[in-house]
DNA sequence: CAGTGTCTTGACGTTTACGTCAACGGAAGT
DNA sequence: ACTTCCGTTGACGTAAACGTCAAGACACTG
């Protein structure tokens, strides 16, 4: 079966050793020994990548551990069951509530680059709106809609 | 025109005041005075509200900083208007990012959520195949995809 | 005018997520 | 056998983003 170096994997992902072997002390991975060395199952690697993701996506290792935790429900655990389907929602919950964050950054920061390329092609740096005292970035409103 | 106390600000947004202070340290936000005491414009929270958002997709309050004083550009700056197009537009590449790791997430949780919903109406505990050693989990493909 | 409440400025403590040595252990090449 | 590479385990350092007192400044209220 494939397996990995840790430095490997570091380097596949642009982090370093010690970012893994850290992983490995909050219990996010458990690698496989070969006598002293770490080695790395495609598993492994898969949930590196998930930890990776979830890192992006603002999520903190604690975080990451209980919804890796959360994945190994097992036989014994079936009684959780219940638990795990609302934290998962939670999960879903939160994630959904961010992608509508970016969705409203993302609008506000490309009608603030319309603008300013606007102002490039006219080559003409006079006078503008520039921002004014209630609530408007470059001429255009913030829109602050929901903030929880 | 309106104002806000900085503890108003604080219940409203659910943070506390010291965090609000520590945004103005950061030069995040500049609210007038009046005697000893901080009086905030609909401007600064509005300000407030991108500051919030902004950290809630994911950047630290140095890119928000930067981002909000490449909002505040003016007529003395237009010679950098190049370099501030150049700016959003590597933010947006990483808000676009990281939406699609979300949508990913997202996928994922729904289909573990699925499966477990399943075994919960099922109410029968009995075998399961749990996760592999294929870097599957709850006996769904991972889809470790793009991992930067 | 004592008390209560809300504000202020330090100053130090804390958590998260690693970075950065230091010192050592084996395998591999010469 | 000696060096060169990985790899390892501590141990300590660090940056970000506040939390947590402490001590005082005002305004009001009874």
């Amino acid at each position: 079966m494939q397996t990995y170096t840790i430095s490997e994997l570091a380097a596949e992902f642009g982090i370093t050793p010690r970012a893994i072997r850290f992983y490995e002390d909050e219990q996010l991975i458990k690698p496989t020994r070969q006598g002293q060395s770490r080695i790395y199952s495609p598993r492994d690697r898969a949930r590196l990548v998930l930890i990776l993701r979830g890192k992006r996506v603002g999520f903190s290792l604690d975080e990451i551990k209980e919804m890796l935790d959360l994945y190994d429900v097992r036989d014994g655990q079936a009684t959780q069951l219940a638990y795990t389907v609302k934290k998962f929602s939670e999960r879903i919950n939160a994630l959904e509530q961010q992608r509508a964050d970016i969705e409203h950054s993302l609008e506000e920061l490309r009608a603030a680059r319309a603008r300013l390329e606007v102002m490039l092609a006219e080559k003409q740096p006079h006078r503008m709106p520039a921002n004014d005292e209630h609530g408007r970035l470059i001429g255009y409103a913030m829109n602050p809609g929901a903030h929880d």
